[in-house]
RNA sequence: GGGGGUGUGGUGUAGCGGCCUAACACGCUGCCCUGUCAAGGCAGAGAUCGCGGGUUCGAAUCCCGUCAUCCCCGCCA
């Protein structure tokens, strides 16, 4: 070993100890005759001191070092000097004085500060991640999602759960995202997939018997990123035999609960048992199916009271089979009109033809785009509704459902953030179940699985599939965290006769399907328990424990927003030799 | 596939028709300096203003195209 400590585990009961450091160097503070050097590892940042009256040879070496050089220092643990300790260093009482000094390695000096935490263009941290890494930030992160983890490998296995890796080369499955396809060279025209997810393996883990399955599982979806979204990425996939609903309900908020507590111990946490919101009423109260629970606002529906208002644009939204609800944003009565215009110019790309505003004064008229047209005792009525007060912006949104509640919703996440309307530190999580298990899919003249494919549909909604498909519920449940899809999952299928009857609903006719799922049909055949499970997002969920604001600050290495990884250069250029044992061709 | 933002020394920014022979901070290089810790002092190097075309007497600045990058929509069972 090249050291005995960590630089930043250093402290005054080390005192006249003789160490051996090895490490980064931080910072250098050349005196002349005497020199600092601040030399970093993973554990943190120590000051060195070199004085030519101790080493001669030392201190010529200290001279000519640069930031970022590898040092091996062998030296003897100081208190400092009266009033020279630094309070803003955890090492800050100690520092080490140089006895001898050797370089491991030099270093260009590097492309952006790593001892500092400067704003640096992405690009840049991913072309020369391994030095992005070695900032502070990042190595935080790392440790973070390590922590992570770990907790959760333990947690699991302290409750009977069994970690068992799943392939990667697996099989394609054309329902869902796009799959990234690796091409056999044994088998001309034929490929892998790499796994969406682990899905159809687990549930056959069920049939195998092992009960209680988990995975840390890296999981490939090829489709256009986002802020929240890599190609590929890292799920905690879970699956129980013998169990109803709110037992992996119950498990995952167990598990998760005593993360938090454990892991960021004072962070504002929901109790469990988390909220749980039917589909119907997280769409009612906040126009969406990944609701923010940290602040209220909720979405008031004053269609009633729109009808017949006077107000055209209220009254024809309503004639048309449309809604009226409006949000109150409270003491935002001061808006300026241009303030408002942003806002109404926000929720235009939703569909939303305009926004109605009310802003009540703390005395004298209302400022507001409609009030004028309602008799007064219809506008009393609003602003009671919206349990408003002086001081108070009410906005409202005219129009078809989807489009109203889609709208206010966005503008009430936007207001929640701008207004800061929550502790940042805030863990706020809830469940939303009650699923319509299928949709209609307009384009394709098809209903789509909400979930996927092997949900079951709730016991009492069974009949439904044959007589209004569109109005069955799944014994599906999705984790939301600060407004954030955290985890989704469902009771599964384990009859092979209402699997078939589900693909068939799905348009999937009996030929495709069993060529696609034969192996779980069959599979289904053989006592197959009652099973469900779930999967959760660890990327995402570590994005927001770590307070970071995308997915990319909490994995290692990332590909950017054009899928591509700016580091080594991937995806890359095939060799003729390989397309040619892939049995592949390039179409221009 | 579509919409929007951003591209100026190594990094972060300023400049947004002529005062630009491109400014500032940090970093970098050299010299000085024995108690600093964002060390300090002095001196210095470093930019064809993403690329191509156009408008103009004159373009970092305006226009068009293109590339890169980020955000969003579509997509993500």
């Amino acid at each position: 070993m090249y050291k005995t400590h960590g630089c930043g585990d250093l402290r005054a009961e080390h005192v006249g100890q003789r160490v051996e450091l090895a490490g980064w160097v931080n910072r250098r503070r050349d005196h002349g005759g005497l020199t600092f050097v601040d030399l970093r590892d993973r554990s943190g940042v120590v000051q060195t001191v070199s004085n030519p009256e101790l080493s001669q040879e030392a201190h010529a070496i200290a001279e000519q070092v640069r930031s970022e050089w590898v040092l091996h220092i062998v030296g003897e643990v100081r208190v400092r000097p009266e009033g020279m300790a630094n309070p803003n260093l955890p090492t800050g009482e100690v520092e080490v004085e140089i006895q001898e000094l050797e370089v491991l390695n030099q270093a260009k000096t590097p492309p952006f500060k790593i001892n500092e935490e400067s704003e640096v263009d992405e690009m840049v941290r991913l072309k020369y991640r391994y030095l992005d890494l070695r900032r502070e930030r990042m190595q935080r992160n790392l440790e973070l999602r390590y922590n992570v983890i770990k907790f959760i490998r333990d947690e699991l296995g302290q409750r009977g759960f069994w970690e068992i890796e799943t392939p990667i080369l697996f099989k394609a499955t054309p329902e869902g995202a796009r799959d990234y396809l690796v091409p056999s060279r044994l088998y001309p025209g034929e490929a892998y997939a790499l796994p969406q997810s682990p899905q159809q393996l687990k549930q056959l883990l069920m049939v195998a018997g092992v009960e209680r399955y988990f995975q840390i599982a890296r999981c490939f979806r090829d489709e256009d990123q986002r802020g929240d979204r890599q190609p590929e990425f890292t799920q905690l996939d879970i699956e129980m035999s013998f169990v109803e609903r709110e037992d992996v309900m119950e498990l995952l908020e167990g598990v998760y609960s005593s993360l938090i507590e454990k892991l960021f111990p004072g962070r504002p946490v929901s109790v469990v048992p988390w909220p749980r919101l039917t589909y119907q009423e997280s769409m009612d109260r906040f126009g969406s199916d990944r609701p923010d629970l940290r602040f209220g606002m909720e979405l008031v529906n004053i269609t009633d009271l729109a009808e017949g208002s006077g107000f055209k644009i209220f009254e024809g939204a309503v004639e048309a089979g449309g809604e009226v609800r409006g949000i109150n944003c409270v003491g935002c009565g001061h808006f300026s009109r241009r303030e408002i215009d942003e806002l109404t110019e926000m929720i235009k790309p939703f569909g939303a033809k305009g926004l109605a505003y009310l802003a009540l004064q703390e005395s004298g008229e209302p400022r507001s785009s409609f009030a004028k047209f309602l008799p007064s005792d219809r506008l009393d009525a609003v602003i009671k509704r919206l349990d408003a007060n002086p001081g108070d912006l009410l906005l409202f949104v005219a129009g078809e459902r989807d489009i109203v509640l889609e709208s206010l919703s966005r503008l009430r996440a936007h207001l929640g953030e701008r207004l800061e309307l929550y502790d940042p530190d805030a863990l706020s999580f809830c469940w939303v179940i009650d699923f319509p298990l299928v949709q209609w899919d307009a384009e394709g003249q098809r209903w789509d699985p909400s979930h996927h494919l092997f949900t079951a549909p709730m016991p009492e909604d069974l009949s439904l599939l044959d007589s209004d498909p569109g109005k069955a519920r799944g014994l599906q449940y999705d984790l939301v965290l600060n407004g954030e899809e955290t985890a989704g999952g469902s009771i599964r299928i384990h009859d092979r006769g209402l699997q078939e009857k589900i693909f068939e609903l799905i348009g999937l006719d009996l030929d495709t399907a069993r060529e696609r799922f034969g192996h779980m049909l069959t599979a289904f055949e053989y006592g197959t328990p009652p099973h469900g499970g779930v999967a959760s997002g660890l990327d995402r969920l570590c994005m927001i424990l770590a307070k970071e604001p995308n997915i990319r600050e909490v994995i290692a290495f990332p590909k950017n927003q054009a899928a591509r990884d700016v580091m080594a250069g991937a995806p890359s250029e095939i060799e003729p030799k390989q397309l040619e044992e892939l049995h592949l061709r390039i179409v221009e």
